[in-house]
DNA sequence: ATGGCGCATGGAATGCGA
């Protein structure tokens, strides 16, 4: 099973990125951020047409989420039970069994800004349910758009920002992992500075100016069964790129 | 020291991302 999540900054405008990523990467479930579009302009037929079952929460200019995947989605739920949030960011499914939780992190801005404190209370509520859903689902995933960068070596040695590699946005991930997920990406060998996000200013991606802020957290029988985690940052090279590159995780059986 | 790009809205200039 391949599992994947991209934050694609624009549905409507980085479609035929999609398309053709579906195509060639053939994963069972691609999770998306930023779609930066209402329900009604969901493009359903494309993605259909490529294959693939989408089930979404957007709104407009601003956030939205989707899965989309082979099989179908059961269990659908968006946003984050118990937790009351205008921004549309966050969408759960069940799919071949396994849980999928697909998450678009608030950015926080600067620390101690009313955006880092909605940061901290987004990410407390989603750890205390996931306890909870954790129980419910012993196969489970969460996929996303973290805007945390875990640890030093997941940024540029020349980023300057406290936002995402503050010691609060750290520990916050921290509790993720200390609910028995693992950080896929930890899992194998990988090459120094490998990162999931440039900047579009400054020539950042040719620089590899970057941070590792998209992530594929799993639960342990999830972790027992994957084979690899890559950053395809390939779709970053292109014309009108994302700002993000997927990421993808290999599961045996 | 600042902003540097891209997207959305709306039809210019601004908010926001990370």
């Amino acid at each position: 099973m391949k599992l994947a999540t991209w934050n694609v900054n624009s549905l409507k405008v980085r479609l035929p990125h999609v398309l053709d990523w579906l195509a060639r990467e053939q994963p069972d479930v691609l999770c998306l951020q930023e779609l930066k579009l209402e329900d009604k302009s969901f493009p359903t037929a494309e993605i259909e047409a490529a294959g693939y079952r989408p089930v979404f929460s957007g709104q407009k200019t601003y956030n939205g989420v989707a899965i989309l995947s082979r099989q179908p989605a059961s269990d659908v739920v968006c946003g984050t039970p118990g937790f009351a949030d205008e921004q549309k960011r966050l969408i759960a499914a069940t799919i071949d069994g396994v849980r999928i939780v697909c998450g678009y992190f608030p950015n926080g801005q600067a620390v101690g800004s009313d955006k880092f404190i909605y940061k901290m209370a987004w990410l407390q509520a989603l750890t205390a349910w996931l306890k909870t859903e954790l129980t419910q689902h012993p196969k489970l995933a969460l996929l996303g758009d973290y805007n945390i960068a875990p640890e030093d070596r997941d940024a540029h040695p020349d980023w300057k920002e406290e936002i995402h590699v503050s010691p609060a946005e750290r520990e916050a991930f921290q509790a993720l992992t200390a609910l028995g997920l693992s950080d896929a990406f930890r899992l194998f060998p990988q090459a120094d500075k490998s990162f999931s996000w440039w900047d579009y200013r400054m020539m950042a991606f040719r620089r590899n100016f970057g941070l590792r802020i998209d992530h594929i957290l799993l639960s342990a029988p999830l972790t027992a069964a994957c084979k690899s985690c890559v950053v395809d940052k390939a779709p970053r090279a292109l014309e009108r790129p994302s700002d993000h590159a997927p990421v993808v995780v290999e599961l045996g059986a």
